[in-house]
DNA sequence: ATTCTTATTGAAAATTTTTTTCATTAAGCA
DNA sequence: TGCTTAATGAAAAAAATTTTCAATAAGAAT
């Protein structure tokens, strides 16, 4: 199902700055953050708000449209969300963003942790950092 | 080695200021965030400033003698941090964190990552969240 | 013990990030 | 085509973090 209708099966109204957030994430690399994502959503709409991206920002995330990723400076930064890759590796050079699917590995560590902690896991956050294959390369 | 003595071998001074943040950080059950540790540690110290409790909880994270937790809110909290427990579960009902060995396990979840993307992985972050023992018992 | 050097501190101000408020606009149903 | 109400955008507020700089104090030198 893609964006827009889930959007609409939630009651939720399609309008030009969802698009153009949207059009902005599609076509990023690298986590944006609500800054970035205003600047190069001005181009197509230069009415866009900041306000607005940070809403828009939160509503994607809360249907998992787009996932928060956490800069080492602090900033949060977005990225679109493929459904069942939940993870990222960052580039520390270009701050490029890959997806991976590592939903399989980390089963068996949670479980390691409730046995060893006791601790009832229900949520995870996981991101590496590294070299993409390009940065590795421009040494 | 001490948290005194790996400052004093990094030639930097022991404070009072410094002191009272990890007394207050010693005594936490849970992650706090700057602000947190300002209003607990100004009983111990009321000159204290946040300014310079920020400063130190840096200072204290570059020598991994504390650890920064990403909060659901967007917030930073810091715990201590001992040497070769990377990683902790935080409890979603009463903010408690705990450490948990992970190096092994994920290790192999790296290799696999750096096979599958290309990425060389230099570092990574890691958080559960859930519910721990006891407040598992006070639903 | 006293002095000296310089890292460290704290207050204020500046920045940056994020949220709130509210009047205006426009999405999409009737 | 008009109506209802969710969504927008501007301004202001709130929160988080950093910078600046004169005053203080840690710890080495004396």
């Amino acid at each position: 199902m893609d964006w827009e209708q889930c959007l609409i099966d939630a009651g939720c109204r399609i309008t030009a700055p969802r698009r153009v957030v949207m059009q902005v994430l599609q076509r990023a690399s690298a986590p944006l953050s609500p800054q970035e994502v205003l600047e190069q959503g001005q181009h197509g709409h230069h009415k866009l708000g900041l306000v607005t991206v940070y809403r828009t920002l939160a509503l994607l995330d809360e249907f998992d449209l787009v996932r928060r990723i956490h800069r080492e400076d602090g900033c949060h930064g977005y990225v679109l969300a493929s459904p069942g890759h939940q993870h990222h590796v960052i580039c520390q050079r270009c701050g490029g963003a890959t997806e991976f699917p590592g939903e399989g590995d980390i089963h068996a560590l949670i479980e390691r942790v409730e046995m060893g902690t006791g601790y009832q896991v229900n949520d995870h956050l996981l991101q590496l950092f590294g070299l993409c294959p390009n940065c590795q390369t421009e040494v």
